[in-house]
DNA sequence: TTTAGGCACAGGGAAGTCATGGT
DNA sequence: ACCATGACTTCCCTGTGCCT
């Protein structure tokens, strides 16, 4: 081949079928080296065999990829639905290489609020290319989408912040705001088909939100970059349409160059192009004249598992969707409440992975195909990261990741019924392993002498000795082989919560906090780590944390609380009280009772609603606060209603964080009372009297 | 239009419980 | 003894975001 491409497709011009190839200096025509085909069950023409009960099967070829479907609707088919070009890449070998980059950010005309496409023009276009040229479009809108059509006609990736995956999104900007300025959306893609549109905002929550770090303070492009960066966008003291040429220019082209440099930093598109790489995937494709994202993790597995297959002379049946009871997952050990003096936390190295290789987890009959294509992820994996030790190389520390990622997903695959390896006892084969050797290896740990107080799926927490925590692993590993534990954080002290139910104390599991021997403060699950607790009670909570997990005493911290309490009403913390919720479209959620009643919905629905009477729509998130009324959405920043309801923050919010943590220090102790709960009804004098104390 | 399951917790709603006051 | 009322509790459900 020889020359590099970002993307392929089918083409069908002169009655011709063909594959058409794009590259950083426009795109050519490949003959297509073979017909489309798929199998049925028969003798003759193939050596290959189904691969779960190793049947023959027969080939059969078509002129056209789309009589596959019509042949498909009356006949029992294997792999009759993989798409055309995709069949292409994994049957040559092919892979995306060279991927042309462009960084994009717009300006909108804002001078009658909240941009609307139908009414408020762009005003410019800033771009940074890979190759560091920059680009700023300006003046006549017509002519400036033109040129900007012109600049990325051989771009394989648009990268944008919020801009969106596709321009039919309704919840994103640049991207979708650009298509229908141009005029016609359809047509705005069609130019760009070859253009994967990556939206660096929602790579960036998504992977945050997997290492679990909310971010205090939004996910706006200046948030984000001031976090990760130190630096963010450049301070505006006039609306956008109201800037002079040069002002523009600066604020337009810096807001590109802080994307560029956020990607840069977490190589988040380089990642992607390398998984593109290792599954023979383009980044995007079209799919019923629409583009769709191909780097979904079942589209990736489904290429390795097709390409393992070929390789060992199998073939697969066609995706089937089934709607099956779920299986039972991984353990969680119930941990000890309250505080611990010396744990060291030890977790199995990638478990699910490695069980999926040693007990040979695959639906083929032969059980090879996926410990197969898990041994090779792996074993490049070493490679690289020895390699990378040695280079620093971006390219091998990117692709080392890759493989990580990749082999992370089979486990979630398996037990997938869209996914064309599903089989549901295998992936409880898989849970059920995992059960079993962190059950033997907490047998190990307390016949060793040490407790274990806590531990979930893959990793166990120990009370010992740091000094003997190496000679407890290798007890342990020599006898959970061929897995392997290894030693994550050591906690000087931790703290694990929990509650009364009825009569024993039961701990909290997913939740914890504690000082590793580094003097780090880490915390784990509790509401202060949660976006949607108000910032007020997560500080508070982490006072709180703090202050128990270094010895102080509880009566310090109701001082704390009693003067929070007082300073709320002076109204200078309103801007810690907004609660921020995830949300659907309003018209998804069930707003029907039991009884067939239309119901009040949850708060932040009830905020959602006002907001979206308010003209506001297709919002990714709602904030709100609570007043003596009801709720209030905040819909222009810094700007608060007057009755904020500050006695309910501190009871359901700042008391309801608080109160867990000295509780459970009390009921390891000992010393805590439950409360007798009075059946005797509140009379009015005594509210009375607590509202005229207050 | 789809990687998995396990968990805590807020709040709404319906049904149940209890004290009260009237007949 | 019986009933209506209102305040409160209990349980189930929906929804979100977290953990591995």
């Amino acid at each position: 081949m020889g020359k590099s491409f970002f993307y392929c497709e089918q083409d069908y011009t002169d009655n011709k079928f063909r594959l058409r190839k794009f590259g950083r200096n426009g795109s050519w025509l490949e003959e297509i080296p073979f017909r489309p085909y798929c199998y049925i069950y028969g003798v003759g023409n193939s050596e290959f065999k189904d691969a779960i009960n190793h049947k023959s099967v027969k080939k059969i070829e078509f002129d056209n990829p789309s009589n596959i479907g019509l042949f498909k609707s009356d006949n029992l088919t294997l792999e009759s639905d993989i798409p055309y070009e995709r069949r292409a890449m994994l049957d040559m070998d092919w892979k995306i290489d060279d991927v042309p980059k462009v960084y994009v950010d717009i300006e909108t005309n804002d001078s009658h609020g909240a941009p609307d496409p139908n009414r408020d023009e762009i005003l410019s276009v800033g771009m940074i290319f890979d190759d560091g040229r920059e680009e700023w479009l300006h003046g006549d809108e017509k002519k400036m989408l033109q040129e900007f059509i012109n600049l990325t006609a051989n771009v394989g990736m648009m990268i944008t912040y919020n801009g969106g995956t596709d321009v039919w999104s309704t919840r994103s900007f640049d991207i979708p705001y650009i298509a229908r300025r141009y005029g016609k959306q359809f047509e705005f893609d069609n130019m760009l088909r070859h253009c994967a549109f990556m939206d660096i905002y929602q790579i960036y929550k998504y992977e945050t939100s997997r290492v679990g770090k909310a971010l205090a303070g939004g996910m706006s492009l200046d948030n984000v970059a001031v976090h990760e960066l130190g630096h963010g966008k450049i301070r505006r003291d006039k609306k956008i349409y109201a800037m002079p040429k040069n002002e523009l220019r600066d604020y337009n082209m810096n807001d590109v160059r802080i994307l560029k440099e956020i990607d840069e930093k977490f190589q988040f598109t380089d990642v992607k192009i390398g998984l593109a790489q290792l599954t023979n995937l383009n980044l995007c494709a079209w799919r019923r004249n629409k583009k769709v994202d191909e780097l979904k993790p079942l589209i990736m597995v489904d290429q390795l598992v097709l390409k393992e297959g070929k390789n060992l002379g199998l073939v697969w049946h066609d995706r089937q969707f089934s709607d099956e009871e779920s299986i039972t997952g991984a353990m969680v050990l119930e941990p000890i409440v309250g505080v611990h003096q010396g744990v060291q936390n030890f977790d199995v190295r990638q478990m699910y992975p490695n069980i999926m290789i040693n007990e040979k987890i695959s639906p083929d009959k032969d059980r090879i195909v996926v410990p197969n294509i898990l041994m090779k992820l792996k074993a490049i994996r070493e490679e690289l990261k020895e390699k990378y030790k040695k280079t620093k190389s971006k390219e091998d520390y990117i692709n080392q990741y890759g493989y990580k990622v990749l082999a992370n997903v089979f486990y979630g695959a398996i037990g997938n019924p869209a996914c064309r390896i599903y089989d549901r006892s295998l992936a409880q084969a898989v849970t059920s392993k995992g059960q079993e050797i962190l059950g033997r290896v907490r047998e190990m740990c307390e016949l060793a002498g040490f407790s274990v107080v806590y531990g979930d799926t893959d990793s166990i927490f120990a009370k010992i000795e740091k000094s003997k925590s190496e000679s407890l692993l290798g007890l342990i590993n020599n006898m959970i082989k061929p897995y392997e534990m290894e030693a994550g954080e050591y906690y000087t002290r931790i703290l694990f919560l929990g509650d009364m139910e009825g009569e024993k104390i039961i701990g909290a599991k997913k939740r914890y906090a504690g000082i590793t021997d580094e003097g780090e403060m880490k915390t784990v699950g509790v509401q202060s780590i949660r976006r949607d607790y108000c910032v007020i009670a997560r500080e508070m909570q982490l006072l709180a944390l703090n202050k128990v997990l270094n010895g102080k005493s509880e009566v310090d911290l109701q001082t704390c609380m009693n003067n929070l309490r007082k300073v709320l009403p002076s109204k200078i913390y309103d801007s810690y009280l907004v609660i921020t919720k995830g949300v659907k479209n309003l018209g998804e959620y069930k707003l029907k009772t039991k009884t067939g009643k239309e119901s009040k919905g949850q708060p932040h629905i009830r905020a959602l609603r006002m907001a979206v009477e308010k003209g506001f729509q297709n919002m990714f998130d709602i904030s709100f606060v609570y007043t003596k009324k009801d709720v209030e959405p905040i819909l222009v920043d810094g700007i608060f209603p007057d009755d904020i309801d500050y006695e309910k923050y501190y009871e359901s919010q700042v008391v309801a964080v608080v109160e867990p943590i000295i509780k459970s220090i009390q009921l390891q102790n000992g010393t805590y009372v439950i409360k007798e709960k009075s059946r005797k009804r509140k009379t009015i004098n005594q509210s009375l009297l607590e509202h005229l104390s207050s």
